[in-house]
DNA sequence: TTCGCTGCAAAGCTTTTGCAGTGGT
DNA sequence: ACCACTGCAAAAGCTTTGCAGCGAA
């Protein structure tokens, strides 16, 4: 089964409206590994012009309630958002100083979410977990000398 | 020892000039569990009105850099900032319907998160770890009648 | 038919930045 | 005495919002 198909339902159960657009911005969403909002934005407008601005960013809003949308902000630049619905989850490890992520995937971290979870009632959705510290080269490097705004560099670790 | 004085050491360490402004912003920062930039910017000014809103964004900067700043973005409101540097380190579990927040300490956590880090040649700094999902209280409410902007309401765990 | 959703465009908020002057080291 | 840092204020960047019309259920 299509993730973008799994998620729709998910909207529609809880009520909201598949317009459309929604189910646009929904599709395209999914296709990326991670996305900016304006990003997504003009890939949406690639297909569908008349897509406004504002309806992607309310889908956004319409994901992350859903529990299904993380949003990653590593202070290089603007927010990344990531679709983790369906996906094996991975973590992120970035470099303070240059902005290097690496992304990885820990399993045994899993099982004790879960009881921290029902410690608390609570219905567990998803999940971020970043690690931050100096990569390599970062610390072998004079801090004043370092580069500073950086490209993101994204290694993926896939499972 | 205290922490702000810990701190500016690793900020001198890095050659970073101490200036009165900056001491008076990390003084601030630390005494505060959680902050908003504005906040900051206000409790600052209560002491000193001359500082520029832009130095305390500076200092933000700088202390993200050293590893001891996270900021969590909650989505409901501006992200909130937390010096973690000192502090026995606990992650938030956060419910995307109403926003509330639980601050929840994992020790076995931590042990994982060496390895992973050493595995990458990293050093580590600092952490977050974010779950998402719906409290009690939001499982059982129509989702459409759900409060949308919320309060934030933090629950402290104290260890 | 109803009322939630959209497009549009402006407003809102947080954060960044350029520059001339100041102050740490 | 250098040159990094500051204050100021404007600009930038991302996101939200009001409203009139539209369309999913």
């Amino acid at each position: 089964m299509k993730r973008f198909v799994l998620i729709e339902q998910l909207l529609k159960d809880k009520g909201i409206r598949l317009t459309t657009q929604r189910r646009l911005v929904v599709r395209r969403a999914v296709s990326h590994l991670h996305f900016t909002a304006e990003e997504l934005v003009a890939d949406v407008r690639a297909i569908e012009p008349s897509v406004a601005r504002g309806t992607v960013y309310r889908v956004l809003i319409l994901l992350h309630e859903a529990g299904v949308l993380e949003k990653h902000d590593f202070w290089h630049g603007p927010p990344y958002y990531e679709v983790t619905f369906g996906k094996a989850h991975h973590d992120h490890l970035m470099c303070v100083q240059c902005g290097e992520i690496i992304e990885f995937q820990e399993p045994r971290w899993e099982r004790l979410q879960e009881e921290v979870v029902k410690q608390h009632g609570y219905q567990l959705l998803s999940h971020t977990h970043k690690l931050y510290g100096l990569c390599e080269r970062c610390q072998h490097v004079d801090p004043k000398r370092a580069s500073k705004p950086p490209h993101l560099h994204v290694e993926e670790v896939v499972a």
